[in-house]
DNA sequence: AACTCATACAACCGCCATTCC
DNA sequence: CGGAATGGCGGTTGTATGAGT
């Protein structure tokens, strides 16, 4: 990954590509005296790179935790299911995915759906829908099991019509009755035609826990970016 | 084998909000 | 209180790489 070698900017401070050894410097000033005071950086380390730079190295590349490689299908959802709540705030859709910078994530949506405008047509290329989605109540048979995947799913949703809180007792109410609606739009689509609208939307997987629900979700998702088109 | 194109990734830029002096 | 410094964020750019032709 070149950036044509490397040069000065008007204040001196090194450009493009990072180095083992300045990385090795980072991290070190880091391990002493903690990541925020990247102004700092240079002097106590003689490192010549802006604190702007040192905290974008760290952040995107040197941050322990951080995951490499594809990002998997659970997390392509999140993130098509968070934009679409808050656009293109990568940090805070960022904040969602442990281990994934909001770099990565703003490259990642660039690289696969900047071009195309519908939702629909922007899940991935590798994304399979059919294996994805499972059939609601498909165990007919155990009516219990049924009221037990609702009851559970009643606890994984979240209605995130001002994602930050519902403020008053009408809202609340009125959260707590779109929240039922909704779960019972997922637990029998078919009786559906229409989705609620975007604000009543689900609280994406990463949420909750287990496949049972994060296919739920799944499937729930689907559904939803074919109502929005 | 050579070329083209799409994708992945790293890094920079500019703006804005917050903090500091 | 106001200006400067700093940090955070979103947008953009440039290059490497791999797949397809």
């Amino acid at each position: 990954m070149g950036w044509g070698g490397y040069g000065h900017d008007e204040h001196g401070w090194r450009k493009g590509p990072w180095t083992p050894e300045e990385d090795k410097l980072l991290s070190e000033y880091v391990k002493l005296y903690g990541d925020g005071r990247w102004s700092s950086v240079s002097k106590c380390t003689g490192l010549k790179r802006s604190g702007k730079s040192c905290r974008l190295r760290w952040v995107n590349y040197l941050r322990p935790g951080l995951k490499r490689g594809q990002l998997t299908p659970q997390e392509e959802g999140i993130i098509i299911e968070l934009h679409a709540l808050w656009g293109n705030k990568w940090s805070t859709i960022a904040s969602y995915l442990p281990g994934r910078t909001d770099n990565e994530i703003k490259n990642y949506w660039r690289t696969h759906f900047k071009k195309r405008s519908a939702p629909s047509a922007a899940f991935p290329r590798h994304y399979d829908h059919q294996q994805q989605t499972i059939v609601i109540n498909s165990d007919q048979s155990s009516p219990s099991a049924a009221t037990d995947d609702n009851n559970q799913l009643q606890e994984q949703i979240q209605l995130v019509a001002d994602p930050l809180l519902a403020v008053d007792c009408q809202k609340q109410k009125q959260q707590e009755e779109d929240k039922n609606s909704t779960c019972e739009m997922m637990m029998n689509p078919g009786n559906y035609n229409q989705w609620p609208a975007q604000q009543y939307q689900l609280v994406p997987a990463a949420f909750g826990s287990g496949p049972i629900v994060e296919d739920w979700l799944w499937s729930g998702l689907w559904n939803f970016n074919d109502a929005i088109q």
